[in-house]
DNA sequence: CTGAAAGCGCTTACAG
DNA sequence: CTGAAAGCGCTTACAG
């Protein structure tokens, strides 16, 4: 047997297809319809097994009530830096503000080469959860062009205006860095990785603001790579701002003897749904879900032709004390 | 400006729509077209900067290269008991099948009433991923009658005849026991939460079985809450087979005095991608990526037509020690 | 190698 | 309160 379309409801309910449809779709515009007419063909429906078809239904209205997520490889959804929490985090966000507006969630897929045009066809809107958009500025093109909203979580293009949400990336290295310098540190190093340039870049940028402040010049040699524990004992750091926590453990892996003994590390993380950073680590966090579901929120509005002016908006960072920062008193 | 279809690129190109479709889908139906018809094509494509219709083209075609998955509320997709690495390997799993098939994956959101009629229009087959299936039956009916293919991951309706992957439950109960009853255990009582009876039913059945074989009777008074520790003097409990790893960690917490001192845990639970199970618990295991991945695979092979018996696929558990399990000299 | 035409299943003005 | 009809944007036999 092929398909039950609306034709087949209203050909057994004896009326025709307008009426079944308006039967059917009972929130939407406010037509009277007679109790009887309504009572046949909902019958009919339902002896039939009629379910209606999205594809057609998003031919005709335009919308899909799906709205896309876009990574930057396939990866992002299981494999992210901060631990396994984050993809936790991150689908509580997305997943809330979905299930508020009754929208489905559609995982975008595609090749890792970024270049290749995604087909972006069934989804209303998209949701950018991409960390490497410094090193990939085509998406973002592709994306402006696609006539769809388009809003960026965490990273964001610096030059085009857009809707974007992220942690205060500068502000998170500031707050790291001055948080040391308080404790009595001087020499403080930034330990981050190559890659993320947008994101890192951002913090990295932020602990030499502070630094700067503080009268201390950060001569590249205090920028250290996750492997570079060499160079904390070459240029006697005292503490370490991490751009993650996965950097952070890297560190901490190395030179465990020394932390907290001689070195604090501070790192710059998410905090999960109960506020929590990691438990072993002093950190700057950022509220990962509370981005996501805003964000998402804040898209479907989008979707939903609301005016919204495109801002990048952005969260400040908090302070939660640890066990790897320790006082220096020089 | 309106949407640009594709009568727009033919009528720029100065062809048919029939040759414009034919030229932007490449790979299907092998029909030979002039080199110039092409260039011309493609051209217009992209000066107009079309994009196909996702809606329009399922309409037609019946597909959406979509998949969808369906958890037993929404919260499926961040909250689950084994501990948040268990949505990491959830997504990898199913991302990777995704991919592999150039296949989109959305989330069905929903009300948390299971009962309410999803809304699958836009999917072609499901993926359930849901662990209350003993506690709402009529999933899986309403499943059956959606005309997808459906496929089951971790819990199965018991009673249906459907395609399914899961843990052999039964057998992690018997390989956890049996693990207990070697290292010289006799009073072995299993913990578990009273939902979820499909899988913990079953976990608990393989319990009971092997303790029968043992020659040893289970009193209802040896299955016990992961908030029932008294139960583990009362009735000189020396070992706790525990339905997952987050009801193992609440026990032990109750009683750390005890682990492994009098107590040995043993705890049923996925094993990650690298093959690990929790370092400080000794576990029985079974590959959630490896069984998320293959299930997404297959689901995919049914949708394209492949004929594939219905059948539920059971994995045999691994036993991994850990500091939790302790020789019993009785 | 190319085109005219049908039709997938809906929704929504428009006309009663 | 209800119906006839157009049209969303594609793909695919069918006919040249």
């Amino acid at each position: 047997m092929s398909r039950i379309a609306l034709t087949d409801v209203a050909r057994q309910a004896g009326v025709s297809t307008s009426t079944a449809s308006r039967v059917l779709n009972k929130s939407q515009v406010t037509v009277p319809i007679s109790e009887h007419t309504r009572t046949r063909v909902e019958t009919a429906a339902s002896e039939l097994g009629y379910r209606p078809s999205a594809a057609a239904r998003a031919l005709r209205t335009g919308q899909t009530r799906t709205f896309g997520v876009l990574g930057n490889s396939p990866q992002a959804f299981w494999l992210w830096s901060e631990g396994n929490d984050f993809t936790s985090e991150m689908m509580r966000g997305m997943m809330q503000a979905a299930i508020e507006h009754s929208y489905h969630l559609t995982l975008l897929t595609g090749e890792t080469a970024a270049d290749r045009i995604p087909d972006f066809g069934m989804v209303d809107g998209i949701l950018v959860l991409n960390r490497d958009l410094s090193e990939t500025p085509h998406i973002a093109e592709t994306l402006a062009g696609s006539g769809k909203p388009v809003l960026y979580l965490l990273d964001y293009p610096e030059t085009q205006t857009c809707h974007a949400l992220a942690p205060d990336d500068i502000a998170m290295g500031q707050l790291a860095t001055q948080t040391l310098l308080q404790a009595g540190h001087q020499r403080i190093g930034f330990a981050r990785t190559a890659n993320w340039d947008g994101i890192f870049g951002r913090r990295e940028r932020g602990w030499q603001q502070a630094m700067q402040v503080a009268g201390i010049e950060t001569p590249a040699t205090w920028s250290i790579e996750p492997d570079g524990a060499a160079a904390i004992d070459e240029e006697n750091l005292t503490a370490l701002v991490c751009a993650n926590s996965h950097i952070a453990r890297a560190i901490r892996k190395q030179v465990s003897a020394k932390v907290p003994a001689d070195l604090s590390l501070l790192t710059l993380v998410h905090a999960d749904t109960q506020g929590h950073p990691p438990a072993d680590l002093a950190a700057v966090t950022f509220p990962l879900a509370e981005i996501v579901h805003t964000g998402a929120d804040r898209l479907i509005r989008l979707i939903q032709g609301e005016t919204i002016e495109p801002q990048k908006q952005l969260y400040t960072p908090q302070y939660t004390s640890g066990p790897t920062l320790k006082e220096h008193l020089s």
